[in-house]
DNA sequence: CAGTGGTCTAGACCACTGG
DNA sequence: CAGTGGTCTAGACCACTGC
């Protein structure tokens, strides 16, 4: 992959007089900084797994001599990668591959807060693996995941507590292909959360995610599992997960009780 | 308001030999960037007033000119100042003041999305003033709003409806004093969001909110005004916005059904 | 065409980290 | 102390807008 300073602007170089191409029919193609291709070629060395999670990439000035460029340029690719939180910058230490697997950070997709005290009040949370079996995907799983109806997939359900009250119920579905030999026990046996294992074990890193967010009421079954009584109102929120390239990875659908938490937003 | 470029950083500079002031028991004052003394300066003249919501503020090179630093300085405030949404680029134009009033993004804070369609295909929402009176903050509402129990506030009632079906019960909670001669009347005669009338009325601009999202049954008055059917699971909303300086401005307490529409949200 | 924001460079210096 | 990211500058050129 190499970089190209010329062709940047697809408009022909006014500087070149001979066999003037008319550029056709007002469509200009896309202009693309220099800065934006560097971005490119860092996610894909992210994407190809040249750095580990959690460790140093090169640095900006290592990184300018190899793509040869300013440093400058490196500099506003890598913001722009850290802004969307795929690397994080460590004055006077490196830039770092992002990670799941942070004391800061445990749930970064997690927006729920307890309604008294903060997060560290609670404790950690406690993770009751319920079900993990082979399936195939529905419809409405296989658009989400972008498969195709039928393809083999994993199902997980859990169940979260805090301070040993059930307080999450989800349930989800993975790709059965880059989650090979993930089975109910290795989920039980690992410690942390479990994008975490998904990026240490399969080299899977969930990047970003969107969330639909309904009111509903719980069936016997969500309800005897959330230690509810009946027509409690619960949280449906419905979670796709991207890893690099906007690919979908992960479909969650979680009920959240609201009695003692709320999901909180920020808009800015 | 004068910048300071030499007490950045608030060690004692270390050509000045003098009476070497040691740093008070390693508390190290804060290093405040060149660029975020601009930022506060700029900032400082959104919150004053100096340019009309919706208006160009001056060129970079003129601001570069009126501080006395380099145009890129500028350019770093800037960026910053148009991702937190006070400030739009829009180049060979110019840098606009961020508003509420804009065909684009009708609704900057409502991330309720329909659940066939989008946006467009439901056309414009349905504005109904129920109530607007003055009144007394209650504990709650005073200490979201950061005033005293007791003191004078707006409450505001209204139903939004998309495609004449009842979808948004709100109740809102204003200060009194800033909101002055605000009242049913002007509401129902105004055409546009309520965040649009507070900017232009009042020039009260809301830069961000925080929500707090919990699942609830709607009481029987709030069926009836979304006419409902009883025990219909709610989302209920609990907005704070804010203007400059994180000053809260206004408590906004909403119910959504989320039977036709659902709640989105973006995580990075 | 002038004026705006957007990109890119090169170099200097500062702040922070860890050996 | 060397190495990293963070700030600041000055200048050149490009892309977009509107007159």
């Amino acid at each position: 992959m190499s970089i190209d300073k010329t062709s940047r602007s697809a408009a022909a170089r006014s500087a070149a007089p001979a066999e003037a191409t008319t550029p056709p029919l007002g469509r200009t193609p896309a202009f693309s900084p220099l800065y934006q291709q560097i971005k490119s070629l860092i996610s894909q060395s992210l994407q190809a797994g040249e750095w580990k999670s959690g460790s140093a990439i090169p640095s900006e000035t290592e990184l300018a001599g190899r793509y040869k460029v300013s440093q400058g340029t490196v500099r506003k690719a890598i913001d722009e990668l850290a802004t969307e939180n795929l690397l994080i910058r460590r004055q006077g230490k490196g830039t770092f591959v992002a990670t799941h697997a942070e004391q800061q950070v445990q749930y970064r997709f997690l927006r729920l807060f307890p309604e008294q005290g903060d997060l560290d009040s609670q404790g950690p949370a406690q993770r009751q693996i319920v079900d993990c079996h082979k399936a195939r995907a529905s419809a409405q799983v296989a658009r989400k995941l972008q498969l195709r109806t039928g393809d083999a997939v994993l199902q997980i359900q859990r169940v979260l507590s805090f301070a040993d009250i059930p307080t999450i119920l989800e349930n989800i579905w993975l790709p059965a292909a880059p989650f090979k030999g993930l089975d109910i026990e290795r989920l039980r046996a690992y410690p942390g959360p479990m994008y975490a294992l998904f990026e240490s074990e399969f080299g899977m890193r969930m990047v970003r995610a969107q969330e639909e967010i309904r009111a509903v009421l719980g069936d016997n079954e969500q309800c005897k599992l959330l230690q509810t009584g009946p027509y409690v109102p619960l949280l449906s929120v419905e979670r796709v997960a991207y890893t690099y390239n906007d690919m979908p990875m992960e479909l969650r659908h979680a009920l959240y009780r609201t009695d003692r938490h709320h999901y909180r937003n920020e808009l800015g």
